[in-house]
DNA sequence: ATATATTGTGTTTAATTGACACATCAATTA
DNA sequence: TAATTGATGTGTCAATTAAACACAATATAT
């Protein structure tokens, strides 16, 4: 493994990326355990001296999950003077920061805040050279994390669900073809709360987002749930101009 | 006047602010013009080695209008490598900047975008040490911009139209007292629409944030408007807890 | 005193949302 | 093989919300 050099980077600047899993009935997010650390942490990284901060993101998100096809999104940029400061002092005594690297973990660090979007079981979760863990967290079962990487938790999903308002979401999460209950069920997990079945059905149809198929998932007890696709352009025309109605 | 010490500030993060500024009519915005330059610039500066972000954001505001108390939002970070090299070497050969920090002003720069909100007539524009002119221009009449300014200010207005759905807005823009017609000008201003008087001042008594006084606006001809003053606590709720309906 | 133009309030209608009932059907089980 | 099960698909009705609109009130100007 190549080691770490700090002068590919612009100093100073880091991001963190939430990234949401959804396993089908539950939000997860992916976490990262430091060697020699009990607390866990959100998998960063940092910009190289030509990157724009979205690719830095998207490859900080190619090497932790194996997906390049996930929902993106920059939702704030943390610059509290003593973010890291708690946990960077443990972080150097641990010895698990190179030498030539020291300096550079040791400065003052604001960190991009990014969400992502992406179907739990396609992901393969790869810890970062930093890290002896990689793994998915219930949302209601996050443990104890590093720096101020609780609160740009609670912030990116705050921020999810203000989105929820106004964009699609689901071409990320779901397979291909989907059905309306786990459609639903997306829904319901990232607003924790509840929905009506018929309601929640019409109002999707009225978006004119998604395309019923002539198909249902069989194999399963009970009437087949009939099959879903997005209707692509539409999709991305609302995720650009936003969906008129509210949930 | 102290001259620019790049060493006061961490390297490579600027930030700008697009003040919104509304004086009866129409939304304005707040932009410097360089020495030696046609194009306009926003409002911007760095961030100091122990200074938060909104700080140095508010710091920013401060010096260039004067208020300290006005609304403020980060929107989002700007990161593209490329961003200010259109205009950078312009700036260096113009002598504008000193020769102790030509180098810190070479390197790329990545920018924290803030919107403000504040009463256009409050506000004593100031020039910043790059620029001579600091003056307000209407949004329909913004003259070039230097670097990705444009850009910056156009993600701000939809921000703020987006943030006005969910929140409300009056508070820093206009003066403690005012009528319904004011209130609902400034609706109008930002999001560029008419709307109907009376459904707007009957959705605004519903959402509880504003209080009628027992006065009137005097001195105008046609029947005399009646005063409203925020409430408060019920606003700050509001800012903090959203409002249920959307405009 | 009258005219003017704007403000304050109410009403009527349409659209949207929320709550709910019933028929349908794939797999299970008796 | 037929009845049972439990979730799905569709429809209806009431309540709420939003949109469109009419008219009375009134501070200045003429």
């Amino acid at each position: 493994m190549k080691t770490f050099d700090p002068t590919d980077f612009i100093p100073g600047v880091s991001l963190d990326c939430v990234i949401f899993g959804f396993d089908g009935s539950r939000l997860n997010v992916l976490l990262l355990r430091l060697r020699g650390f009990d607390e866990w942490a959100l998998p960063g990284g940092f910009i190289k001296t030509d990157e724009h901060g979205d690719d830095a993101a998207l490859r900080v998100l190619k090497e932790r999950t194996g997906v390049s096809d996930l929902f993106l999104q920059q939702f704030k940029t943390f610059t509290h003077p003593d973010r890291t400061k708690v946990h960077v002092q443990e972080l150097l005594r641990k010895g698990i920061i190179d030498e030539n690297a020291r300096e550079y973990f040791t400065s003052r660090f604001i960190s991009l805040g990014y969400y992502a979007l992406t179907n739990h079981n396609i992901v393969k979760p790869a810890p970062d050279y930093l890290s002896e863990e990689c793994a998915w967290h219930p949302l209601d079962a996050v443990p104890e994390l590093l720096y101020d990487h609780r609160a740009i938790l609670e912030e990116a999903l705050e921020e999810v669900r203000l989105d929820l308002q106004y964009h699609p979401v689901g071409q990320n999460l779901l397979p291909k073809k989907f059905t309306m209950p786990e459609l639903q069920a997306l829904y319901e997990a990232i607003l924790d709360k509840e929905l009506d079945r018929r309601n929640f059905s019409r109002r999707v149809m009225s978006y004119g987002i998604v395309e019923k198929l002539d198909e249902h998932r069989t194999g399963m007890a009970h009437k087949a749930p009939r099959l879903y696709k997005f209707k692509k352009s539409a999709y991305e025309k609302a995720l650009k101009d936003g969906l008129s109605n509210r949930w």
